[in-house]
DNA sequence: ATAGGGTTAG
């Protein structure tokens, strides 16, 4: 009878009966009372093989341990196969718990069972362990073996041990393709394009003959790195070898043009396959996306789901709401949003990412961190998304918040994490945030990255700390463009447009490209200090030297500097001679500019034009109004100010905040609603008093109420920038800066009794607005009067 | 083999 079990158990194994294994184990059960020790250990053990072989190592594990234990001493291949079947699809610390209760069990693990604990370590990142195992390999003289070297070099490869795998690799004694490929796909996986290049020289070299698996293991690298030549020369490998019609070393290549920008080909590649699986199309689509034919990508998506009947992987889904955000299209985002429920990868991290950082994108709008607050599971990734997401929609606060949040919630802090975080800091002008910020990078070994300093850089020139900004400026080993501009632009917005000036120069001196940011750095730098001849020679130069079209943001640059230096005619003149249509943004700086230099006749026909090309903004309005006021025609502004009622526009407030003790505290005009308002309200009327001893008459014209002269005076005192002054003052030591930020210009009136009020307190104040920073000290302002 | 978060401009 047993025997026939025993066959029935093997044809079971080999068609990979489950259905069928278990009624066969359910009888084994009953026939022996339940009593599995009982039962023939040749039984237990086809029942463990077939348990193992339908892929249920839990049930192959139960049925296993009730072998007695002298029998299982002996059952190596059962050990090792169990091993493997964790090893390949988890859970993984069952291989490794597996792998030790065999040894402590006195039996000897062979060749075979490294390759198994080991996948399972790489696949944990599980370094201890994996040393540990090292150990015993080297005790058991399994360390010549090519089969478990190559193993320990493929562990040490994914857990980013290079040097160890490096070590192991130089002392093998013979090194097969399968070796080679190992360092190869460790370097590649690292994004050490040259390193995995040169093993391929060196193994054929060595007379090893690369195969597909080495093209396939390279070619990721080779497209990270952008390097269509290598490419196209590791495709004239595979044409010569044959390997470019297999699926596998066809997609890579695909990928690889895809990431070079070389769509044609890319399609070539994708055409020429005859058999292509989801990975293929994924690439494709992803390769439409990347060289900005997103709209192909899309249209690829929609035949794919025509042609091929099953159902998108959630990578494929992840490579197309990439390209919904770069297309900005929240329609086809949300229904692709939709499908992802329907399809149960709500649970995929890496999708609900994906979905996260498209609504950041799409923004600005609610759904970012609606869908934010609702994901079941969340890590770094999702919330670095969420902070640059909010960042990126004009939120600062809400993204300082949730990076708070995270902190206590002690989620690891990575770098793209700090990457949101610190531009959070400058627009809040945060710099105790900010210096903390900078204090981790280091501890965490961030600032060796040139793009997290480019931030710092940022982050303190924002704050107003131009010189820490140029320290960290020089202190970097390697810089790129970007760190050029972001320091361009911090002098430009402390009104030292010089220094910007010298690091141009600078900049050309060590071989770095000027880009088009470099020049909007440049030309707001000279608008800024008002040097219009300089800034009129850098306009010319940028097309004649340098190769680069102006935009719009130049012209924007151009009209700002002419019309702030008064020059309004000019600024006309060259709106007219644009080469193409001006948008709001231009005739919004001439405005501005008439305003300042109080132009009645041309601000009207500037705000008609505004009006007619974006009926939406308020800014027109508000500058319209002021200017009004200004000349004390009431009339007319309260015209504008009906006209605006009428179309339903509110005119954004002015605000103002201060961080205090890592709080960041913001205030409007007239401002009641702060705990300490009472304290702050007193020390103002101190204020008023004393500057009005020291000469300081209220500018009523910044008042566009018409109203009593004494409430005019009531008003102007409670302009939100006064407000955070005096709260700073009242709340900071006095060794401490008080920096001021404000959403909008800096008002006249407050500009004149700051500089007061650094007289009577004898601290320095620093406001910054919208588009420079103004350093009060003893009575004078950097800005030499011309914002 | 395909794959999520990122710096400078107004």
């Amino acid at each position: 009878m047993c025997n026939n079990y025993v066959q029935l158990l093997e044809a079971c194994i080999a068609s990979k009966s489950l259905k069928h294994g278990k009624i066969i184990h359910q009888h084994l059960l009953k026939l022996s009372n339940n009593d599995f020790s009982s039962t023939q250990s040749l039984l237990l053990d086809k029942l463990t093989r077939l348990y193992i072989s339908c892929n249920k190592p839990q049930l192959a594990e139960r049925v296993f341990n009730s072998i007695h234990i002298s029998e299982r001493k002996y059952k190596i291949i059962l050990w090792n196969q169990m091993i493997r079947a964790y090893a390949w699809d988890g859970p993984f610390e069952k291989a490794i718990d597996l792998y030790y209760e065999m040894v402590d069990s006195g039996v000897m693990p062979t060749k075979f069972t490294y390759p198994f604990v080991l996948k399972a370590c790489s696949a944990l990142q599980d370094v201890e362990n994996g040393v540990k195992i090292h150990g015993h390999v080297k005790r058991l003289d399994l360390g010549c073996d090519v089969y478990v070297c190559t193993a320990l070099v493929d562990f040490y490869m994914k857990c980013g041990c290079l040097e160890e795998a490096m070590e192991v690799f130089d002392r093998m004694l013979e090194r097969d393709v399968v070796a080679w490929n190992a360092m190869i796909s460790g370097f590649s996986l690292h994004g050490l394009c040259w390193d995995a290049i040169r093993l391929v020289l060196e193994m054929q070299h060595m007379g090893v003959n690369p195969n597909s698996s080495t093209v396939a293991a390279i070619l990721p690298a080779i497209g990270e790195a952008g390097r269509w030549r290598e490419g196209k020369a590791i495709h004239g490998f595979c044409l010569r070898r044959g390997f470019d019609g297999e699926e596998v070393v066809g997609t890579g290549l695909l990928d690889v043009y895809g990431k070079c920008g070389w769509l044609v080909y890319a399609k070539r590649m994708f055409g020429a396959l005859r058999f292509k699986n989801e990975i293929t199309w994924t690439a494709m689509i992803g390769a439409f996306v990347t060289c900005d034919a997103t709209t192909e990508g899309l249209d690829l998506f929609r035949k794919m789901r025509v042609e091929v009947a099953v159902s998108p992987s959630p990578v494929m889904l992840a490579t197309v709401i990439r390209g919904c955000a770069k297309l900005n299209d929240l329609n086809i985002g949300r229904q692709i949003h939709c499908y992802t429920i329907k399809l149960a990868y709500y649970c995929d991290l890496m999708v609900s990412n994906t979905i996260l950082s498209m609504y950041a994108k799409c923004g600005p709008n609610n759904d970012a961190i609606r869908f934010f607050e609702e994901m079941p599971l969340k890590d770094p990734v999702s919330y670095s998304a969420i902070i640059s997401g909010s960042v990126h929609n004009g939120n600062a606060e809400e993204a300082l918040q949730i990076f708070l949040n995270m902190r206590k919630a002690g989620i690891e802090l990575e770098l793209a994490t700090m990457m949101g975080f610190l531009p959070a800091c400058s627009h809040l002008a945060a710099l105790q945030h900010g210096v903390c910020g900078h204090g981790y990078s280091i501890v965490c070994g961030f600032t060796a990255d040139v793009s997290i300093c480019n931030s710092l850089i940022d982050m303190y020139s924002k704050c107003g700390k131009i010189d820490m900004a140029r320290l960290v400026f020089d202190k970097m080993c390697e810089r790129d463009v970007v760190s050029w501009n972001a320091m361009m632009v911090g002098y430009g917005i402390h009104g030292l447009a010089r220094e910007a000036i010298s690091m141009f120069h600078k900049m050309l001196n060590v071989g770095e490209k000027p880009d088009d940011i470099t020049f909007i750095a440049l030309l707001s730098a000279c608008s800024h200090s008002g040097l219009v001849n300089e800034g009129k020679h850098w306009f010319l130069s940028m097309t004649q030297e340098y190769n680069i079209v102006p935009r719009m943001d130049h012209y924007f640059c151009m009209v700002d500097l002419l019309g702030r230096a008064g020059l309004l005619d000019e600024a006309w003149h060259f709106i007219s001679g644009m080469p193409f249509e001006p948008d709001a943004q231009i005739w919004t700086a001439l405005l501005a500019a008439c305003r300042i230099h109080k132009n009645v006749e041309l601000a009207e026909e500037v705000s008609n034009r505004i009006q007619s090309l974006e009926p939406e903004g308020t800014g027109n309005f508000v500058l319209l109004f002021n200017l009004y006021t200004t000349a004390q025609r009431w009339n007319d502004a309260a015209h504008v100010r009906i006209k605006q009622k009428n179309l339903g526009f509110k005119k954004s407030p002015g605000c103002s905040w201060i961080e205090v003790n890592g709080i960041v505290h913001a205030f409007v005009g007239g401002d009641g609603s702060h705990p300490e308002s009472g304290k702050i309200n007193k020390k103002l009327e101190e204020f008023l008093a004393e500057m009005k001893a020291l000469g300081y008459k209220p500018e009523s014209t910044f008042v566009y109420q018409d109203v009593e002269e004494e409430e005019k005076e009531k008003i102007l005192l409670h302009h939100s920038e006064k407000l955070a002054v005096a709260f700073g003052i009242i709340s900071l030591k006095p060794n401490r800066p008080i920096i001021v930020t404000k959403n909008l210009r800096v008002c006249g009136d407050c500009h004149a009794a700051l500089k007061y009020i650094t007289i009577i307190t004898k601290r320095e104040i620093t406001v910054r607005d919208t588009s420079r920073f103004h350093h009060f000290r003893n009575g004078i302002c950097s800005c030499g009067e011309f914002w």
